[in-house]
DNA sequence: TAGATTGTTAATCGATTAACAATC
DNA sequence: TAGATTGTTAATCGATTAACAATC
């Protein structure tokens, strides 16, 4: 059965707000503290909403004074785990698969993509194995890896499920446009691009 | 300032049931009808949820029978409009906007990329120009286009929007990690990408 | 008719926003 | 002290779920 992900809406905000901060200090290094409103204006959000944010998040918030950001930078990416190393292997490593594998942003959230499983691929960025389940399974278990992305054509996609499952994967990153039939304890984080594109057609 | 997107959610669940409509009947083309609890139960969702999506973007459902499969088909794909073409342009065609190109599943949905703006890239799927201002301005209002994709560093991903908005872009679809400041009556539809390993952490 | 299923109205739940006391 | 800003408690809003009448 699948885990029903509470999508806790803070989860959306914070990285907005990290990387914010982050781009102001470069601006101007000498910047020391911030407020829940300044954040507010910039980001085009709600003053109130941002400060229980980060009262939650972070909680060293002065009257008067606002944040440290350095301190606010440091809570946000504890609260996030951004510095802690997530381990990842990826199915797919087509064009999608390798943008994904490319992308700085990802490596600075902790996600650390260490494997490659896909039968036309040599990426030169990591490491890419065949679809060869031992070699899969050893690897997986030996590396003690718990994230699996997956970026194939849907027709596979569960059953790279039900075999990674098995080996102590306890997160999917699924980019098949498929909803996944996965056991309780193990979450899927579902990209859905059609969504998107359904969005902004209903806009236009 | 940016026009703050309304995600009614039943933007995100419509497209999962159309998918698994086309599927059911992929596997049994002699299928008539279905009901929503069968939807609900195949997808591990609420059953009457699912009843007043059906509800709303169909309402041809009939008691004891269920919705009909291919009118229920037909009625969604109305609804989210993937049947209407929208032209788009897209900005930065590296591995990610490559990947957009040529996937599949965004021209079911009616997006149909006609241009890529990219210095480095020679796309064989699509035409793509430099970035010369005087050019993207010519196609976009020739073509009358109204949605732009960025996939670009995010460096340049605000110039992008100060340049295509007065040409007559509508929507954005933006992949690039800052947030963009729009005029009232543009949309912005953000796609999240360190969100989504912010929520897998927060789980693991 | 009886039973199953739809669609809608009412109740609940959770998230956002407003109000305000605490504090620097 | 006065004023600005934080953090929390209460009110509002919207989305989800439950209950139920309508109907095939």
């Amino acid at each position: 059965m699948q885990q029903n992900l509470n999508v806790k809406s803070i989860y959306k905000r914070l990285p907005v707000y990290l990387e914010h901060c982050k781009e102001l200090i470069e601006k101007d290094p000498s910047l020391m503290y911030i407020t829940s409103k300044k954040i507010a204006n910039d980001l085009f959000l709600g003053e109130v909403q941002v400060r229980k944010d980060l009262s939650k998040s972070c909680g060293h918030g002065r009257p008067k004074t606002g944040y440290n950001i350095h301190l606010l930078i440091e809570s946000i990416q504890n609260y996030l785990r951004t510095t802690q190393q997530k381990k990842a292997v990826i199915f797919g490593v087509g064009k999608l698969g390798s943008a994904l594998v490319e992308f700085e942003e990802l490596k600075n959230y902790g996600l650390d993509i260490v494997l490659g499983v896909d039968p036309n691929t040599q990426s030169h960025c990591i490491e890419t194995i065949d679809y060869n389940i031992d070699l899969i399974k050893e690897y997986i278990t030996k590396e003690n890896i718990n994230i699996a992305i997956i970026c194939t054509p849907k027709i596979i996609a569960q059953e790279i499920c039900d075999l990674v499952i098995p080996l102590g994967i306890k997160a999917i990153w699924n980019f098949a446009p498929i909803r996944l039939n996965v056991p309780k304890g193990v979450i899927v984080q579902n990209e859905n691009l059609a969504y998107s594109v359904s969005v902004l057609s209903s806009f236009l």
